[in-house]
RNA sequence: GGCGGCGUAGCCAAGUGGCCAAGGCGGAGGUCUGCAAAACCUCUAUUCAGCGGUUCGAAUCCGCUCGCCGCCUCCA
C-alpha cells in the first residue's frame, strides 16, 4: 500500500507520486519574524515535521525548505518602535524561533533561507513576469495582473467574481484590477530598500516563497505546506507568479493544517489570544505537547487546552512506565529461556497497522491507537516475563520496536523524565531515604517505612515496590 | 454576501456505505501487593446535532433546519 496525501489542490485525497522515484522535495513556509513564536506556528511545525519523519521512514530521500520572511511592514513597524534595525529585530526573532523549535524537537530543515538573502532571484522573477505582461509597473511598485493569470483562484476553489464580491481590501484605483497585488513596493522613507529596475524598493510577500522554493528545489516540486490561512492568497498568489512564468504545474501537493484554537477562536496575534511556545514549555513536557497535537489529525481544528495536555503527560507516563521495565530487565542479563507466545507477530501486526493508517494522509491519531495497543500487548507480556512463563528476548524486541515506530513519529526521544534534574544533594538524601525505607521494610516495620514514605512525598517523590525492588521518581 | 469546514460517550478524538463505532483521559469493579503505586483483566455510545430522503444496508451519500468555526485584509 502507497501512502495517499489529501491534496488542497483538488480537495481529495491521491496517490502520492514524487517527481523523481525516492526523493522528495518539500517547501513548507514557516515564520514572519517579528515576535515569538506561539502554539499555532509550533502545530504547524510539528505537522510539517511529523510528515518529512514519515516520508523519511517510508525511505524518501527528502529534502526540506523552510524560510523566514525577515522584511515586510510587521518587522519595519516593530523596528522603529524598538529603535532597533529591521535585520536586527529580525535575527533576534530566527534566534528565538531555532531555540523553540529545537526545544519542541522539530528537526532543522536541510535550507532555512531568508528572504532578503533573495533580493536578487526576486527581482529576475519579476523582471521576467513583466517581460510576459502578467505583470505592470506602477509609480515604482509592480503588479501581478490576475485576470492574465486564467486558472487564479484554482487552490483556493474561488472565481475571480467570487474574489471580487467579498473584497475587502482597499480599492487602489491605480491597479488595474483591485485583486492584482504587489510584487515589488516602492519604498518610503526611512524603510529598508533594494535598488531594482523601478527604483528603490521592497518585494512584496508572496514573490520571496516563489523565489527561494524554485531556486532550491527547481521549477516544479512535490510538496508545498503552510497552515490553511496561507491558501488565499500566499499560496494562490505563489502558483500564479511561478506558473505565469515557467508554465509548468508548480507544485504537485499542497498540505495546509489546521489552526490551533484558543476559546473557540482562531489563536492570532491580531485577537490577542495567544500562548507562545516558551509560556507553554514551561509549564508542559514537550512530548506530552506532541502526544496531544498527534491526537487530532493534521487537517482537522485544534482546540487548545491545558487540561488536554495534562492528560496526554499521564497517558505518556504509560509509556515510559513500560521502557523504564524494559530496561530494569535488559539490565539483569542472562535471559530467562521461554516462547513467544505469538508476541512478534503480534508485533508485526501493529507495524502493519501502523504503517497503513499513516499511509492514509497521515492518520496520526490512528497511528497513536496503534501505539497504545501495542504497549498494552507488551505490557501483558511483561507480566508473563516476570512469572517466568514467557523469554524476556521477545519482549525487548517488542519494545524497541515500539520506540521505533513512536520517533517516526517524534515521540519517546527522552524514554522517561529526564532524572538529570534532579540535584545530588537531593538525590543523595532520596537515596538514603528511599534505603531506610528497605531496611524497615524487611524488618516488617511497616510503620517506619510507611513514615518514610510520608517524607518523601513531601520531597516530592514517589516510591514503588517491585518484585525487582524498590524504585523512585519525582512526581510533576 | 461569496467560498469552505465542523457538530461522534462525562471530556478529548479517529472513523466518510456493510466485520463488536479506534485510541486517550476520567470513572466503576476485580487480580497482584504488608499497604500504596505501577501493571494486568472486565465494564463505561443499540448510537453518531435534528428532521426527511436514496439504498438490501448510512455516523458515512443527498436535501432542509439548528449551532459553531475558518478564508475572502497581515496571519502557521
Amino acid at each position: 500500500m502507497g501512502l495517499r496525501i489529501h491534496n488542497t489542490l483538488g480537495r481529495q485525497k491521491e496517490e502520492f507520486v514524487p517527481l523523481r522515484p525516492g526523493e522528495v522535495q518539500m517547501y513548507v513556509c514557516g515564520v514572519t519574524v517579528y515576535d515569538l513564536s506561539h502554539v499555532g506556528h509550533a502545530r504547524s511545525a510539528l505537522v510539517f515535521d511529523m510528515i518529512r519523519r514519515y516520508l523519511r521512514f517510508k525511505e524518501y530521500r527528502v529534502r526540506m525548505v523552510r524560510n523566514f520572511t525577515d522584511v515586510d511592514d510587521k518587522i519595519i513597524a516593530r523596528a522603529h518602535q524598538e529603535g532597533v534595525s529591521p535585520r536586527e529585530l529580525a535575527e533576534r526573532y530566527i534566534e528565538e524561533y531555532r531555540k523553540d523549535m529545537a526545544a519542541l524537537g522539530v528537526g532543522e530543515a536541510d535550507v532555512e533561507p531568508k528572504a532578503t538573502d533573495h533580493i536578487s532571484q526576486m527581482i529576475r522573477l519579476i523582471e521576467r513576469l513583466v517581460t510576459k505582461g502578467v505583470a505592470y509597473p506602477l509609480d515604482g511598485d509592480v503588479y501581478f495582473e490576475v485576470k492574465r493569470f486564467p486558472s487564479y483562484g484554482r487552490l483556493s476553489g474561488m472565481s475571480l467574481e467570487d474574489l471580487r464580491a467579498g473584497a475587502r481590501v482597499e480599492v487602489d484605483e491605480r491597479k488595474r484590477d483591485p485583486l492584482d497585488f504587489a510584487l515589488w513596493k516602492r519604498s518610503k522613507e526611512g524603510e529598508p530598500a533594494w535598488p531594482s529596475p523601478w527604483g528603490p524598493g521592497r518585494p512584496g510577500w508572496h514573490i520571496e516563497c516563489s523565489a527561494m522554493s524554485m531556486h532550491y528545489l527547481g521549477d516544479s516540486f512535490d510538496i508545498h505546506g503552510g497552515g490553511e490561512d496561507l491558501i488565499f492568497p500566499h499560496h494562490e498568489n505563489e502558483i500564479a507568479q511561478s506558473e505565469a512564468i515557467t508554465e509548468q504545474p508548480f507544485v504537485r501537493y499542497w498540505i495546509h493544517n489546521g489552526f490551533v484554537n484558543l476559546g473557540a477562536e482562531k489563536m492570532s496575534k491580531s485577537l490577542g489570544n495567544i500562548l507562545t511556545v516558551k509560556e507553554l514549555l514551561r509549564h508542559h513536557d514537550p512530548e506530552a505537547f506532541r502526544l496531544y497535537l498527534l491526537g487530532t489529525h493534521y487537517r482537522n481544528p485544534l482546540d487548545f487546552s491545558l487540561e488536554r495536555i495534562a492528560e496526554a503527560a499521564r497517558a505518556l507516563e504509560r509509556f515510559r512506565n513500560l521502557f523504564d521495565e524494559a530496561d530494569r530487565l535488559a539490565a539483569k542479563g542472562t535471559p530467562p529461556p521461554g516462547g513467544d507466545d505469538g508476541l512478534l507477530e503480534k508485533v508485526a501486526r501493529a507495524r502493519h497497522r501502523f504503517e497503513e493508517v499513516m499511509d492514509d494522509d497521515f492518520n496520526t491519531a490512528q497511528a497513536v491507537a496503534a501505539l497504545f495497543d501495542l504497549a498494552h500487548l507488551l505490557q501483558a507480556f511483561r507480566s508473563k516475563v516476570t512469572q517466568g512463563q514467557v523469554a524476556v528476548g521477545p519482549f525487548l524486541l517488542g519494545v524497541g520496536e515500539l520506540l521505533t515506530l513512536g520517533r517516526v513519529l517524534g515521540l519517546f526521544e527522552a524514554t522517561s523524565k529526564p532524572p538529570l534534574s534532579v540535584p545530588p544533594e537531593l538525590r543523595a538524601r532520596v537515596e538514603t531515604l528511599v534505603q531506610a525505607r528497605s531496611d524497615a521494610r524487611s524488618r516488617r516495620d511497616w510503620a517506619t517505612a510507611d513514615r518514610i514514605r510520608q517524607e518523601l512525598a513531601e520531597l516530592g517523590v514517589s516510591v514503588e515496590d517491585g518484585p525487582e525492588g524498590t524504585t523512585w521518581k519525582l512526581r510533576p
